[in-house]
DNA sequence: TCTCCATGAGTTTTT
DNA sequence: CTCATGGAGA
């Protein structure tokens, strides 16, 4: 057990601290992963079997990692330990139990994403013969999320609460779940079965959690009842880097564990990763936050390091001009494009510095955008292979009976989809029965052969990585895409191949037969979001924004665009609660850096097409650790106003409103009730002038 | 069934 | 500005 020797005086007070529940606050950068891997490894030591250990974490790659560090520490026995994302827990669970739940779930269900989600609530609102204009198929899908996950009381329109409806019971009669079912029903299981319940609070001696400070209501109270009959909950978590509000992370969590559980608490103050500058920034930022439990300031021995370099622009283009002359120079002092990220609050804002990057020949990459397994083609591929393994699929079957283009088009499914209601059966069945030109009755019976056909060639299968080659030569996928010969077609044909490895890996790590082992990579495929390229290896700039680095760290850092409006948002300037979150997203950015970090904004901006005057954000003053206000000295002429009184204006949040006078750079707004009266920056970006009619 | 234009919306997203 | 969506027309 010599890596204990590694571990500093509070990340071992945590590992060896006896039974009970204990909540170890771990600053950014202070060894979070290494003291959770380290205290599973002591476990084990200690004589608990690995099976009787369950540790759950946010992200598979966290799950992966954390694994394959125990089983380094301890031998392979560890494989045992059930380490999991929350989500694939649910999933555990429910395969096992979820016939025992009163909605008539079979244990093949299949997991559906995001975005099929959002077609069966556009599906539900169209079938309902609601204006599409009227609803939002992202708000509702969200609303849903929301009330699902007891997030949300009510609806407010009798028309959304249809829609929950019309979405839950398509899921139902489809054997689908989505990711909250996978929490939610796991809930219901763990607190309405007695059985059941007993089952999983004995059948584990020690729950150990990551990012405690990203769970939600539903998570929160999974651990509750797992924890309930032997307390020992081992919770590692950062408050001041809870950044994910937005989505359900329930803030208060940390304080319910203390008092629920009458936890210990150890906190890591001890930063490995940033010299004192920037963690002396940090500590100033988030001590602004009142609503913080669990105080605490970082300190490292990497020395004071270099000063924290601000920077005003003139534009965004020059902004960009400035970031990439600096990235320059730290290339020449001996940095590499690897130690280097452009950090920004939204992905839009990305293009800029991206352009500028094409045009300096600097390599970058951009973090974001649509995740492999959310490729329209390799989406295709698995809706295919779903419908093959199971014909009744009907959500799968609709997305792939017209493609390629077979003219089958959306009054034949909405036909057959009709018919297939009427007799009970699935949309693949009722093609023998229904009534339709004779053109698109024989595409239908075509497809079905073509279905039965590959069905009976994956019956012969032994490998998972015989289906590509075949599904894709028979569906005719791979000639349509080189009938479209474009880049995009071609880029495609490459994800399809990329797929294709993804079961020639499966091959090895799944055992049993064909259909068990499809089985379990469809399970897999279904919590992954994204194939873990490791990226780190190649040499370039990374722009990404700041929740998709949180737990990654760079040598240098840019925190780009700091403005007011954009960040913090103007949304979040109306309510402390979001504000507060904000600024831990900028605790979050600061915390990345390990040498070097930049912060900069510009004066002008386009926004939206239209050139606007932005001010320097807030969590540049709140972090800046010269005492006086930092020199920023506006370069646009005071007496020329944006605004006058009587001007009609538009703002994002509170509406329509007349100017009613100006003073400097306040205008003082008479808004529509409840807003009233506001003084706001008049060249502020959510404002608009609206003409006099 | 496909293509073209008008229209509107426009944070963050581990699963 | 730029992207997605939906309706009209070929």
């Amino acid at each position: 057990m010599n890596w204990l020797a590694t571990l500093n005086e509070s990340q071992l007070e945590a590992v060896i601290h006896p039974n009970g529940p204990l909540f170890v606050v771990a600053g950014a950068g202070t060894g979070k992963t290494r003291t959770l891997t380290a205290k599973i490894a002591y476990l084990i030591m200690q004589g608990v079997e690995p099976k009787r250990i369950l540790a759950v974490t946010f992200t598979n790659k966290a799950a992966r990692e954390m694994k394959q560090r125990v089983i380094d520490m301890t031998g392979p026995h560890a494989m045992d330990v059930w380490l999991y994302t929350f989500h694939a827990f649910g999933l555990q669970i429910l395969r096992r139990h979820i016939q025992e739940l009163p909605y008539g779930y079979k244990p093949s269900f299949t997991v559906i994403d995001e975005d099929d989600g959002k077609k069966i609530v556009s599906d539900v609102i169209k079938s309902l013969g609601l204006d599409t204009k009227m609803f939002s198929v992202k708000s509702l899908k969200n609303l849903i999320s929301l009330f699902k996950s007891n997030r949300m009381e009510e609806f407010e329109r009798s028309e959304e609460e249809k829609i929950y409806k019309g979405y839950q019971t398509y899921l139902r009669e489809n054997q689908l779940l989505d990711f909250d079912d996978l929490l939610i029903y796991t809930l219901e299981l763990l607190e309405e079965y007695p059985r059941i319940k007993l089952k999983y609070q004995t059948g584990f001696d020690h729950v150990l959690v990551d990012e405690f400070q990203d769970t939600d209501v539903i998570q929160y109270k999974i651990l509750k009842v797992l924890g309930e009959v032997h307390k020992n909950l081992f919770v590692v978590g950062d408050p001041d880097q809870s950044i994910y509000g937005f989505r359900g992370a329930n803030y208060n969590n940390s304080k319910y564990f203390l008092k629920d559980f009458n936890a210990e608490e150890i906190i890591l103050d001890k930063n490995y990763r940033s010299t004192n500058f920037i963690l002396k920034a940090a500590n100033k930022l988030i001590a602004k936050n009142f609503n913080r439990p669990s105080q605490k300031n970082l300190e490292s021995d990497l020395g004071i390091g270099t000063p924290i370099v601000y920077h005003t622009a003139q534009s965004d283009y020059q902004e960009t001009f400035y970031v990439i002359n600096e990235i320059n120079r730290l290339i020449m002092q001996g940095y590499t494009y690897n130690d280097v990220a452009i950090l920004y609050r939204n992905n839009a804002l990305s293009r800029l510095f991206e352009d500028a990057m094409i045009k300096e020949g600097i390599p970058y990459i951009i973090y974001g955008g649509i995740s492999f397994y959310e490729r329209k083609e390799v989406k295709d591929a698995l809706a295919y292979i779903r419908v093959i393994n199971d014909c009744n699929q009907d959500f799968y079957f609709k997305r792939v009976v017209n493609v390629p283009k077979r003219s089958i088009g959306l009054k034949s499914i909405q036909v057959l989809e009709e018919k297939a209601g009427q007799l009970g059966v699935s949309m693949f069945e009722a093609i023998d029965y229904v009534d339709l030109r004779p053109q698109a009755k024989s595409a239908l019976l075509d497809f079905k052969k073509m279905i039965i056909s590959l069905k009976e060639d994956f019956d012969e299968m032994e490998d998972l990585y015989q289906i590509m080659p075949v599904l894709m030569s028979k569906t005719g996928y791979t000639q349509m895409l080189k009938d479209e010969n474009t880049e995009q077609a071609e880029y495609r044909i490459d994800n399809l191949k990329e797929l294709q490895s993804v079961f020639t890996r499966g091959d090895v790590y799944y055992e049993g037969f064909f259909y068990e082992k499809l089985n379990q990579q469809l399970d897999q495929i279904a919590l992954y979001s994204d194939l873990d390229q490791d990226v780190t290896e190649d040499n370039h700039v990374k722009l990404a924004t700041y929740h998709q680095v949180k737990g990654l760290e760079f040598k240098a850092v840019f925190m780009v665009v700091l403005e007011e409006g954009i960040f913090p948002g103007d949304r979040a300037l109306m309510s402390t609660y979001e504000l507060e979150e904000e600024r831990r997203v900028a605790y979050v950015g600061i915390t990345r850096a390990k040498e070097r970090l930049y912060m900069t904004h510009a004066e002008r901006r386009m926004v939206y097409g239209q050139i606007k005057i932005g001010y320097p954000s807030r969590f540049i003053k709140e972090s800046r650790l010269d005492m006086p206000e930092p020199k920023y000295k506006p370069t646009y002429d005071y007496e020329s106003h944006l605004l006058k009184t009587g001007d009609h204006v538009d703002h994002q949040v509170f509406g329509k409103g007349v100017v009613v006078s100006i003073e400097g750079e306040v205008a003082t707004i008479a808004f529509a009730m409840p807003h009233g009266i506001k003084q706001i920056l008049e060249s502020h970006p959510s404002i608009k002038k609206i003409k006099k009619q």
